[in-house]
Order: C-alpha cells, then sequence, then structure tokens
DNA sequence: ATCAAAGTTTGACCGACGTCGTACTTCGTG
DNA sequence: CACGAAGTACGACGTCGGTCAAACTTTGAT
C-alpha cells in the first residue's frame, strides 16, 4: 500500500499567518518556494541544489508543508513538490506574490544575469 | 545635546527582505506594526499595551528601528513611533500590506468585536 | 535477488532569540 | 531640587530552530 508515504496536507482554511510567516523566514525555505513559483512545475526535491544537507532538506520541505505552502506526492522514488500558490492567495491575499517578488529581486541582485 | 537620543534610521535602499521578514515574524513586533498602522497616528511606547515587560519592548521597538519599519524620536519623556509604510512598500511592493491585512484578520478572529 | 538512488527518521549539538530583573538615564513637574 | 514617569542598557537564562551524521525504508533498475 502505499498510504503511509502520501503526508497530511492541512486544509488552507486552518492555517495562520504565524505559520507562513514562520515557513517564509528562512532563506532555504524562501528559496525553495520562489523556484517552485519560477519554474511554474512541480519540482521533485532533489532539483533544488539547497546548500544543506539532505536530511536538513527534508526538514524544511516538512516546514512548508506543515505551513500549507507546498503539496507533496511521490512519483516512483522522487518526492515531488507543489506550490499551493492560488489556495494560500485566496485566504492571504498578496503575501505569497509579494514575497516571492521580493525575493526575487534580492537573488537577482546577489546573482546578477 | 539630544544626539544620542536620536537613533540611527536605516536607509530603505539598505534594507534587506530577510531582516524585513525576521522583524515581522514575531506576533509582539507585527502588533505594533499593525496598531501603528490602525492608528494612522504616531504613537508612543507606552501606548501599545504589550505582553512583556518593558525592556522586551525595547528590544521589539528596536529590531523594528533597525529593520526599517519605524521611526523613532522624543517628545518629551516619550518616544514616538511612527510607521515607514509608503517607503517599505516603494522597496517592498505590497508586502507589508499583505501582512497587516492578513493579521488584522487573525485578530479580528480571536477577539470578535 | 541485489544494488543504487532518493528521502526519511532519529538523536545530538549549538547558536540565536525572546524573556526577565535590575540598575541607570533623561526629562517634566510640583 | 527632588521625585516620578518613560525608556534604555546590561547580563543572564531557557528554549527553540537549523544543522549534521548515521541508520533505515522504499522503489526502480540491473
Amino acid at each position: 500500500m502505499e498510504g503511509d508515504r502520501n503526508p497530511q496536507h492541512p486544509d488552507v482554511h486552518t492555517l495562520t499567518l504565524q505559520q507562513v510567516l514562520e515557513a517564509l523566514v528562512d532563506p532555504v525555505r524562501r528559496s525553495i518556494v520562489t523556484r517552485l513559483h519560477e519554474a511554474r512545475t512541480d519540482l521533485k526535491c532533489g532539483s533544488f541544489d539547497l546548500p544543506v544537507g539532505k536530511s536538513t532538506a527534508t526538514h524544511h520541505f516538512r516546514i512548508l508543508r506543515e505551513a500549507g505552502l507546498i503539496r507533496q506526492y511521490y512519483a516512483g522514488t522522487a518526492r515531488m513538490n507543489a506550490l499551493r500558490y492560488a489556495e494560500i492567495d485566496e485566504v492571504f491575499p498578496g503575501l505569497l506574490g509579494a514575497v516571492i517578488a521580493a525575493d526575487r529581486a534580492a537573488s537577482s541582485r546577489l546573482a546578477p544575469a
């Protein structure tokens, strides 16, 4: 069975601003969200090239999932991640967009084209 | 002289998203920002009725000031606080408004009229 | 059947942050 | 001048969050 491998995702209406901000305040997690938004596609955990070990990466993905920012599901051995942009924007209008825009600006300032 | 009592305020263009988010992630500080925005007026530190001691309150006001979110100045013995809304919104468009709106919604849900 | 790839889980560590109490400073007022 | 009000400065303390390494699980491929 594949029940245990499909983790729980919180309903959007149960999310708190506190949780969302705590998730977005970490630079690593914010880079995941921004990257996911730029890609416009679901991405596997491995494709992020994060500056931390695997176990730490797992930790960050769980924080994001529990905050309601991403949805996770398995495709073979790879765990896919989808940004729950529209759902979040429904509950916290403009928030995610503003953070992502600001993060993109900051990143491009650090790593210019 | 009154030089030492007028603290430094960072230029808006030196602010980082990281600093701003770190400032806004604390509930006490967020309540200060939200209150300041609702009041549409500068407020003295004492008028916030925060659930922490005086020294902790001073700490929070400093974090907000160094993040560029508020401007502080003295009026007699009282220290006044002004929200730098327009300046912040210029650098991080929509961010502060979205956070405040979400925070107001959360607060009204906890303490209904 | 074996093996490697991809994540997870667990436990430990450490530095940072929020908190407090106390002492101190500065200003207005009786 | 003396006193109280309003904050600030300084340590100290406890907790929580990000980090890692090592062992484990599950899946796909050989």
